[in-house]
RNA sequence: GCCGAUGUGGCUCAGUGGUAGAGUAGUUGAUUCGUAAUCAAUUGGUCGCGAGUUCAAAUCUCGCCAUCGGCUCCA
């Protein structure tokens, strides 16, 4: 509720991009969600018991079918491991090359409910009991009703495949109101995988039975499978958590407890960085800075309404004197309290104060994921206190500050959503229109495309979110705007309008990088830990090639670290081979190699990450490319 | 929190009831070397933690912690 500045969502979604034939977006929504069937009746065949339990969920409106593929869930006396998976595409593969018709039939509730019952399958019990009466119901077939025979089609069928898929009753059916391929041969048995296990609640309740749930990936093209599998290797190797360790960026330790991030000196330095640009960037955009502790009076908390609502999320209080004192789960209520310090004239609005304010908000073991979802975090928080005519204004503002920001982090692509008022609301109507078409105008007046939810906004006001798009493609929700109504009535913020009447002020919420730990991570991934020179924790390293040449690279050192590069000397005695291989996995962008050639005439025999070998440049070349890459804010 | 899996030197991993291993990193020595791995020696582990079974536990059982894939949650 109020705040928010939430830790979005913690996984991207993976998409393939660059496919030599892009694929049709329909026919692979046919393709997987007859995959799905097709699993489920491989699964069935295979393993007697088990039970379906499928259904149109939030979020899944197209059924089983996600972003990459399928999925379905099972109720089994069976435990499903990875084993299982080569038998199950085995089956699939088999239903597949049989080439079996795909069936659709009208059935009446009637009917259908005492064929399920007879089937024993509690699952799709339930799943017709939540139609509505008067809709139309219907169910595929994967084979003939009635004959369980293939399908006279035009391809030509091994009739060894067949036999083994017979299973009683010749044929498999499922509920289902989606369209599917009209047979099985229509699918590549060669363009499909099973990817992983899962655990599901029925109905996504947690308070429901817990399913098996099998997550496949499915294609038009054994091509595209392949490409899909590659880019999820190449996701793989971007881990943030594997090149966190490998780069020496951070850990989070078991001492410590879970997600608690130790920043180590490489990924300091970095955020160092990323801190000193952030604050120049938002002095230059009219903000002042902030620092607020970080425990206060639980009463706080309670005047905001966190406490009532959010509870769950907050570490517990501690005793202080008597009192209850809270660690803070975010800044907001902080900001509000050094507004209120002292009268405020409608003249000195907008105020806008940013502050990079480390929370803790107390995360369910299993939702912790590397940086991405932690429980303590740094939010570069900021509030604009307002009035209603300067909402729309202020907005710009905060979008252009918020493209200038990620474009300089290389993020030059957004999906960006506009959520509206809810049904559950405070705050009088003609304020809500106000902000929802001061956040438009705002959003016109950039220029952006945007994705409007419908009732999607918080309780307490309107928002805009932002996801970047990164270097191979996949979503990370970071930035959000919120106009909040809320805070400032509960916390009874004025200001003395021309008419020296008390007015309340707008309050918005913001935040560009969401949080510095997401925000590194997802920088991480996209750069594959390859950053660009300005951000890189060292730039140059020298290896000198013999022992004659180390003093002069110290003085070389001294003079580059003047001029304010991060520079170091490699001090292994290594070969020289070695000292570059060393160099390149710790993805150092730039080292100068210095033997006794280089010495005598003064120059730097370069190589970079990116290009290789460039060749000799003198000390001044050198800086003066560096600096311009710096400034560019690109690699070299 | 829930389902499933995993946890062995800093890192990557082998070791299925009987004396803890490899590679790599680290250290030391030799080599002074020209664009992705020089050679040799060597340090380092109460096998996540705690109980239990057993003559004997890294190995079997139970509990806890952490991590991974998801689910749920994400103000």
């Amino acid at each position: 509720m109020v705040s928010s500045l939430t830790q979005p969502q913690s996984r991207s979604i993976l998409v393939p991009r660059d496919f030599a034939n892009e694929p049709d977006i329909q026919q692979l929504a046919l393709i997987r969600h007859t995959c799905a069937h097709i699993m489920a009746m491989a699964v069935q065949k295979l393993y007697p018991g088990t039970k379906v339990a499928i259904l149109f969920q939030r979020g899944f409106a197209n059924g089983p079918v996600t972003e990459t593929g399928f999925f379905y869930d099972f109720d089994s006396p069976v435990t499903f491991t990875r084993d299982n998976f080569a038998k199950i595409v085995k089956e699939m593969r088999r239903i597949i090359k049989a080439n079996l018709p795909i069936v659709r039939e009208v059935v009446s509730k009637q009917d259908i409910q005492a064929e399920i019952a007879d089937l024993g399958e509690p699952y799709k019990l339930e799943i017709l009991d939540s139609i509505p009466d008067g809709e139309i119901i219907t169910r595929y077939f994967i084979g003939s009703p009635d004959t369980g025979k293939s399908t006279k089609s035009n391809v030509e069928v091994d009739p060894s495949l067949l036999a083994p898929i017979i299973i009683p009753p010749q044929s498999w059916w499922d509920l289902c109101a989606e369209p599917h391929l009209n047979s099985t041969g229509e699918i590549d048995p060669n363009s499909f995988a099973l990817e992983s296990l899962a655990g599901a609640y029925w109905r996504g309740d947690e308070t429901k039975p817990m399913l098996q749930r099998i997550y496949g990936t499915a294609w038009e093209t054994p091509a595209q499978l392949e490409a899909y599998l590659t880019q999820k290797e190449e996701a793989l190797k971007r881990d943030h958590r594997k090149l966190g360790r490998e780069l020496k960026l951070f850990s989070i330790q078991e001492d410590a407890g879970g997600g608690l991030v130790f920043w180590h000196p490489r990924g300091a330095k970095i955020r160092y960085i990323i801190e000193d640009y952030w604050r120049k960037a938002h002095l230059d955009s009219g903000y002042e800075l902030l620092y607020t502790p970080h425990i206060a009076n639980l009463d706080l908390w309670k005047t905001s309404g966190h406490f009532d609502f959010y509870q769950e999320s907050m570490f517990d209080s501690m005793d202080v004197d008597e009192k209850a004192y809270q660690i803070k789960p975010m800044n907001c209520p902080f900001h509000v309290l050094t507004y209120k310090h002292e009268l405020h004239s409608y003249r000195e609005l907008p105020l806008r104060w940013a502050e990079l304010g480390t929370v803790y908000r107390y995360e369910r073991s299993g939702a912790l994921h590397g940086l991405m979802r932690v429980r303590g975090f740094t939010q570069d928080d900021a509030h604009v206190f307002c009035l209603p005519e300067q909402i729309a204004s202020e907005i710009l503002r905060v979008l252009n500050l918020t493209e200038q920001i990620l474009s300089d982090f290389g993020f030059n692509d957004y999906e960006i959503n506009l959520s509206t008022r809810p049904e559950k609301s405070v705050g009088a109507d003609e304020v809500w229109e106000l902000a929802t078409s001061a956040l438009i105008e705002a959003l016109d007046a950039k220029g952006w495309n945007y994705t409007i939810d419908e009732g999607g906004g918080a309780f307490y006001g309107p928002k805009i979110d932002l996801k970047i798009k990164d270097a191979i493609g996949r979503l990370w929700q970071c930035s959000t705007i919120q106009v909040d109504f809320n805070l400032p009535e509960r916390f009874e913020m004025e200001y003395v309008a021309a008419d020296n009447t008390r007015k309340r002020p707008i309050m918005i919420h913001r935040a560009i990088f969401g949080s510095l730990e997401r925000f590194f991570g997802i920088l991480i991934e996209n750069y594959a830990g390859n950053f660009p020179l300005w951000l890189a924790p060292i730039q140059v390293r020298l290896l000198p090639v013999t022992e004659e040449v180390r003093d002069y690279c110290d003085r070389v050192i001294t003079t580059l670290k003047q001029a304010g590069f991060r520079v170091e000397l490699d001090h292994s005695h290594e070969r020289l081979g070695k000292m570059i291989r060393t160099a390149e996995l710790e993805k150092i962008p730039v080292v100068a190699v210095i033997g006794m050639k280089e010495m005598e005439t003064q120059t730097f025999s370069i190589r970079t990450r990116k290009g290789g070998d460039l060749g000799l440049l003198n000390l001044v070349d050198l800086q003066q490319k560096m600096q311009q890459v710096i400034q560019d804010k690109s690699s070299l």
